[in-house]
DNA sequence: AATAACTGGTTTGTGATATAAACTATTAAT
DNA sequence: ATTAATAGTTTATATCACAAACCAGTTATT
């Protein structure tokens, strides 16, 4: 697909910002805890919450909510390999997507533009 | 920053997907028109005029509405240097927080799991 | 000349979204 | 007994992305 396009259609279950912290984040560990989850990401507790839900959804993460010593609650979260998979592929969809656009780009970057129309045509 | 913080205060202005395929294409041209925008985004009309709208307000592009000799109606963008500056920085941005992932990340692949509460630790 | 169809967009409606404030349920401290 | 803290969830709201409907001018068609 063309940059341009490609870009425009990223996933945004996973391109979200809050999102992509906690797919990022949970990609590299095994389990997490919700209040871990919270600091390192800086979300409140309220917005986290609803995004993890919104990626329990999609099959990307599983929560598990249980009590630590019958007492304590605790909320821990796991990527699944669905969810590993697609944060994977979109960080190298977005490096790839960069590069394509770089090189792209240098080789407009020294063109003259006569007009508005050349210009256009330059780059498609 | 921490990255996994930096990674949830993206600047969503520039982050969301139309909005980044837009200022990306602008900023490999000095001058684009409507519809070839919208070519090269993939588009509607009203979705890419409804973006272009969000991104003048926020100074990251001029619009400029004449006629082609004194008949045909068009629309012109420019990206601001504001702009420029904005998405530059923004794909700085997502290839340092990578980066910085990438490395951290490597560190504790290999890091065994006692318990969940370990694990955390391991990543702060 | 009248009308239909096309161009180049904008405005409007709506369903979804991100966010924090308010809330809940349990435990711990005084 | 009351107050405060913990660990989250639910609710309310303001915003958003999106496409369908619309509009004004232009070019074909009859």
């Amino acid at each position: 697909m063309l940059p341009y396009k490609e870009l425009a259609n990223l996933d945004k279950i996973v391109h979200e910002p809050a999102r992509l912290s906690i797919l990022t984040a949970l990609s590299a560990c095994t389990l997490a805890e919700f209040l871990f989850l919270q600091e390192l990401t800086g979300l409140t507790k309220g917005n986290l919450s609803s995004h993890l839900s919104k990626l329990e959804k999609a099959n990307l993460i599983v929560i598990d909510k249980h009590f630590v010593r019958k007492k304590i609650p605790q909320t821990t979260i796991r990527i699944t390999s669905e969810g590993k998979a697609a944060v994977d592929q979109h960080w190298k969809q977005l490096l790839s997507i960069h590069q394509s656009i770089r090189h792209h780009g240098a080789n407009n970057e020294n063109r003259s533009a006569p007009n508005p129309l050349s210009i256009n045509q330059a780059l498609t």
